[in-house]
Order: structure tokens, then C-alpha cells, then sequence
DNA sequence: GTGAACTGAATTGTATACAATAAGCGATCC
DNA sequence: GGATCGCTTATTGTATACAATTCAGTTCAC
């Protein structure tokens, strides 16, 4: 379920950094929180050693900011940073979807709807965090169609980003969650038909950014009630 | 000079990971060799604890490997990640190097002029290694030029990851060190001429692969050395 | 009442100690 | 002679201890 990484090893720190990452991932832990080390030591059974090393990989995934001698929090992704992803992520999937249509297998289809399908009965047993996670794996899944380990891997980290983006900018949460963007990307992947699957990847992209409230004052208003010392 | 990663903390750590980093970068440390945490610990003063999350940031930058109770060694890129590396590339450089020239300013001109001046004096200096860090930096420079903090973050990890395939794969050492790309990139870049940079940099990295020897064999007779047991 | 300085608790940074695992090596058996 | 088993050593994984720093609440001066 969870197997990106697989270069380093496999020990609990990667078990805790999981666990926290899906946190994350399905909105259970928001932007901001204070990560203490003894606090999450003890939830896992594992010393602040194992913790402090999970913690380190979710900072170098950009999922939590460590300041020195200030702990972990979970990140809290500016607008700038915000529509730095989505660039990226513009620039990253397209050409990743195209590739992915030229090698899908029936298999892979098979995958794919299964997971549609889990979105949207996680969506309507009213579990929109779970719904948000299984959408994102469904990107994740197309980059792994593509056999881009590379790619795949950043791919990865802009979807969990995106997460936390969501988590702050989304504004509305109407329409577009029951989209069904993920389904003709589904059908172009079908057919191999690499063009449409890059021209519905950068629409459905584009479709997620106009989704958010990326104005300025928001992160303002973030700051100031950091910068009023509650957190 | 080196001052990527502002999201984490500045520790000693980091210290670690940056001078083992430039000494992987410049070919002083080469792919396979293997980093014992207590000899890395003795030669930086530092203990074991630092030492180790240094390892595990550059890990998660695929400089080295980690495999559980087995240590850390410097990463032996195979050939498919050879391959996946400058595909990202090229995925991302181009159209980033576009982005710089819309926004270049007479400063960035002079800073890039100084980055290939100095490449120039430490290849006939025979400082190849220290030539090919800066080739490399030349590269990210013109990402940070681009304003894109996300994709100059990928850039650089591609690059780092770069400099370990060129030790395993150079082929013609000869020409191309000496080629004159970045000097008609810095250019076009000047002219602000976004069309031809992307281009320039596109080309730019086909000749980069096609200096290299991508054929199957090599990384087969590295892992049959390995298997016989030395290092 | 406001603000600065101080004190104690809470938290993080680093080092070290111990346990668990793997690697090296010699003796033994076939 | 070659391979295998078992022991010793080296190295890593994890926990804990202590030092350094930050944070919150209080006191004190103005």
C-alpha cells in the first residue's frame, strides 16, 4: 500500500514516518500541529531516536519544517510554495500520463477502477480523507503505469505537498470532488491513447489549482495568528 | 555555496551530509564505497547520531544507500537510473532554462559568467572534479534563476545524482568537458531569448547521455565483482 | 496596567551504552 | 582440497542520559 523508497532501509523510523504521512495524507493531522518527540515516541512504542528519524524524512518530503531546538510541525505550505507545486506537477504529470497510455495493461485498468471505485464509496461513507489519499494514489499509480522510478518518486512528494495544500487553500469542496476526471483519464489509459491521456491530465491539473483560493491574505492571516503565539 | 534545504534545520548534520555530499560530488568518494559510521563519526568530531541522520539525508537524495544492518554506502546508479535521471532532466531543464531567460538579470549574467570562468581555470587547473561540481552548479544556478523553489530542489537532487553517473558511466572523458553549452546557454539567457535557451538546454543534455556508455554490460560486470564479495 | 527580567518546566541536540545483526576467520568434517 | 559450522570481532539499531535551549508563567519595577 505504502512502497515508494524502497532504497533505504526498512526499518520502524519508516514505519513512523508512515504512519504520520497517511495522518497527514487524510487530513487527521493539520497543517501546524506541533509534532513533539516524546509525545509521538510514546504513541508508536519506539524511543525519540526512531522518531526523530521519521521526522526527519517526512522534513526532507516537505510534509513537516524542523526549526533547531523548535520541534517539527506539520508543514504549512505558503501560496508561493503552493503554486510551485502544481507547476511542477504540471510540468511532471502530463508527459508521465502520456507515457503511462503507451504502456497500460489490462491489469493496470483493472487497478485503476479499483481504485475509483474505493474513492467513491470512501466519499460517500463520508470518509473524504480517505477519499482525498485513494485520489492521490491514483496519480501515484498512473506515474508507477509509466515505469518512471525517478519521475514516480517526485511525483510522489507533489501529490503528498498537494495533501497539505488542500488541507489549507481548498475552497470549494462542492463540485469537483465528485469529478469525474479521474475516470476519463481511466478510459484514455484504456485505450492507450497517450495524446488525450496528456491533454486530460494537464486539464484535470489545471481543473485542481482553480479549486484552490490562492489569493494572498490567507497565509497573512496564518502568519499573524502564528505571530500572535497561538499554534 | 551550498545553501539548498533552508526547510531543515542547519545542524551539524547537515554539515555532514554537505561536505560527504561535495566530496561524492568532486569524485573524491566513488560510487560503492562504503561509509562506516564510526570513521565518518571520528573524521567530523561528531558523534554516531549525527553522523547517521546525515547519512539518511543523503540517502533520501539517492547520493548513498542504506540497507538495514548493512551500512551505508555511496549509490551505484544502475544504468535504468541513469537513463530515469536524464529523462527527468530532461523533462525539467528545458523548459526551466526557458523560465530563467524571462527573467534574467545583468547580475545573474555576471554570476553565471564567473560560475564558467571558474569551471574553465580548475579544468586546466586538472581539477576535473572540482570542474564538474561547478558544471553542476552552472545548472542549478539557472534554476534559481527560474524562481521555481520545488523544481530548483528536483534539479539539484538530478544533478547530484549526475555526478555519481558519470563516474560509473563517462565514456569520452576528451571532448564535451571542454564543450561551449553553457557558454552559448549563458548567452541566450542574456538575449533573454526563452525559446532558444529551452532549446540550447535540451540539446545540452542529449549530448550529456549520449557521452555516456548506457549499454547493458558495465553495471552486469559491477554487480558480478560485487558478488564475488568485494567492495 | 504595561513591560522587562527572572525562574522552572518542557523540549530538543548530542553523546554514550547496550543489544542485535552481520562479517571475518579458523577448525572440522567429508 | 573444498565446503561448512561455529566462534570472534566489527558494525549497526535502539534506548537512555545529560547538556543546551526554548517556552510559559511570575515577579518586579516603573
Amino acid at each position: 500500500m505504502m512502497d515508494d523508497a524502497r532504497h533505504a532501509m526498512d526499518g520502524s523510523s519508516d514505519t513512523v514516518a508512515g504512519r504520520l504521512a497517511l495522518a497527514i495524507h487524510e487530513h487527521r493531522l493539520l497543517p501546524g500541529t506541533k509534532l513533539v518527540e516524546d509525545e509521538v515516541a510514546e504513541i508508536f512504542g519506539v524511543s525519540r531516536t526512531v522518531v526523530r528519524a521519521g521526522l526527519q524524512r517526512l522534513a526532507h518530503d516537505r510534509l513537516v519544517t524542523l526549526q533547531r531546538n523548535r520541534g517539527a510541525h506539520v508543514a504549512q505550505p505558503t501560496i508561493r510554495e503552493a503554486r510551485e507545486v502544481f507547476e511542477a506537477r504540471a510540468l511532471l504529470e502530463p508527459r508521465t500520463a502520456r507515457s503511462a497510455a503507451e504502456r497500460t495493461t489490462p491489469a493496470d485498468v483493472a487497478r485503476l477502477q479499483a481504485h475509483i471505485d474505493e474513492e467513491h464509496t470512501a466519499l460517500h461513507a463520508g470518509d473524504p480523507g480517505r477519499a482525498l489519499r485513494l485520489s492521490g494514489l491514483f496519480h501515484i499509480e498512473i506515474a508507477r503505469i509509466a515505469d518512471q522510478d525517478t519521475i514516480c518518486a517526485f511525483i510522489t512528494q507533489l501529490v503528498a505537498r498537494s495533501s497539505l495544500i488542500i488541507a489549507l487553500y481548498w475552497a470549494r469542496r462542492n463540485a469537483l470532488c465528485e469529478s469525474h476526471a479521474h475516470d476519463a483519464l481511466l478510459r484514455a489509459l484504456a485505450d492507450r491513447d497517450g495524446a488525450r491521456a496528456e491533454d486530460l491530465m494537464k486539464g484535470h491539473l489545471l481543473d485542481l489549482v482553480s479549486s484552490l483560493d490562492l489569493r494572498a491574505l490567507p497565509s497573512t492571516s496564518r502568519s499573524l495568528r502564528e505571530a500572535l503565539g497561538r499554534e
